[in-house]
DNA sequence: CGCTTTTTGTAACCTTTGTTACAGCTATCT
DNA sequence: AGATAGCTGTAACAAAGGTTACAAAAAGCG
């Protein structure tokens, strides 16, 4: 595990500190699809992203999803720091987007390395730091942008994540995710289609221009 | 000043540090309306509010404008925290919502204390995460409400963070800080007064029952 | 292969929200 | 008082997005 925590975070943390995590944190491999983090549930320990990538989403009382944003490698969940500080159950859901390694942390170690550890502490200000500024983003796009202009955001921050320019989703799925129904998905992806910066398939989405 | 320092953060933090914001801090009192932080400016110190209220805003490219928080006393700007830390521009405009009294600390001292006090350290992150939970609020708001329920919620937050059921405001600024237009506005508080859930009047709204 | 489920395409229609235009009212200033 | 600027009310219309319904294509499965 150490050669995989430096290569992600040896420039971030000095070595004593590298060491530590290495002793108490445990590494996981989660498929895509797994539920990391459940929307009103505790939250025992931290995730540091070693590879992969875990969706972050809000839900609704009817249970309307909305994405939130994606955490990638050297990333922490900022709302598990939250809750854990504050011992508050989740307000959000984390599923893993693809395939993703990461080293859990037990939480009480935090409280220890923030007080110890400089580099632990710019860490944790970065995270916070860049979770607000997603969820600006986030704001930004529901609030000033029109749904076409979403889905293109939507369409954009996907192939950019996994390198792949095949969106592997579905309409349904897209809806969810953008809060809205299929057969609007369906309306605005068929005229981009007619614009040629797509090609619909089953299940796939393959990106011309955008 | 240590006399409204200590009501307003006395429970928060130790006599020691509270002599140190007491003798690096300078007070402050601006008026409603005053814009303390702007959209792309630097920022060179850090706001503690005594009294008053602070909304905060967003805008986007074309000048269009969305509240996202208030901020009062005991509360600190996140946003600030997070652009002194990064040296980066602010990404959002602050303006005082009532006339407020606040202590402005210098950024220089932030990473100190934060490495000496760990009640300032606690301050800090709490303030992160009640700026994400407020965050996560516009965002559902934004997202999961339609016009008429967002303005309901808009007038009862203003209510509890005045004490008056009287809203001394404008539709027209409404329709800025919701983002949407007068027109709209003014025809969803009409049907309001038909419900008898309020009375309007010029320059201000007389809220009945929500 | 035949049956079922999932996914996509599309039409028709409704609701909500946004836009334009204009009139009347109120406060303020000279 | 008369002029002006700002605020509110309302109608008529346009656009975006949401809903319902149904058909057809593709994939999965016994």
């Amino acid at each position: 595990m150490l050669q995989e925590l430096k290569n992600s975070y040896g420039h971030l943390f000095e070595n004593e500190l590298l060491e530590e995590i290495n002793q108490v944190g445990t590494i996981k491999e989660i498929p895509q699809g797994y539920k990391l983090i459940e929307i009103g549930s505790y939250i025992k320990s931290m995730p540091l992203l070693i590879s992969g990538a875990i969706k972050v989403l809000r839900e609704d009382q009817e249970g309307d999803e909305l994405l939130l944003y994606f955490l990638e490698r050297g990333d922490t969940c900022a709302m598990t720091l939250s809750c854990c500080m504050g011992q508050t159950k989740s307000e959000i859901r984390a599923i893993a987007e693809l395939d993703t390694k990461l080293i859990m942390v037990p939480i009480r170690k935090m409280e220890e390395w923030t007080g110890k550890y400089r580099s632990w502490r710019n860490f944790v200000f970065e995270s916070y730091h860049n979770r607000l500024m997603e969820m600006l983003e986030a704001i930004d796009s529901i609030a000033f942008l029109k749904m076409d202009e979403r889905l293109l955001k939507y369409l954009n921050d996907k192939i950019s994540l996994t390198q792949d320019n095949i969106v592997k989703t579905t309409h349904q799925e897209i809806a969810y995710e953008l809060h809205t129904s299929r057969v609007v998905i369906s309306r605005l992806l068929k005229s981009l289609e007619k614009l040629g910066k797509i090609k619909l398939h089953r299940n796939n989405i393959e990106i011309i221009s955008l």
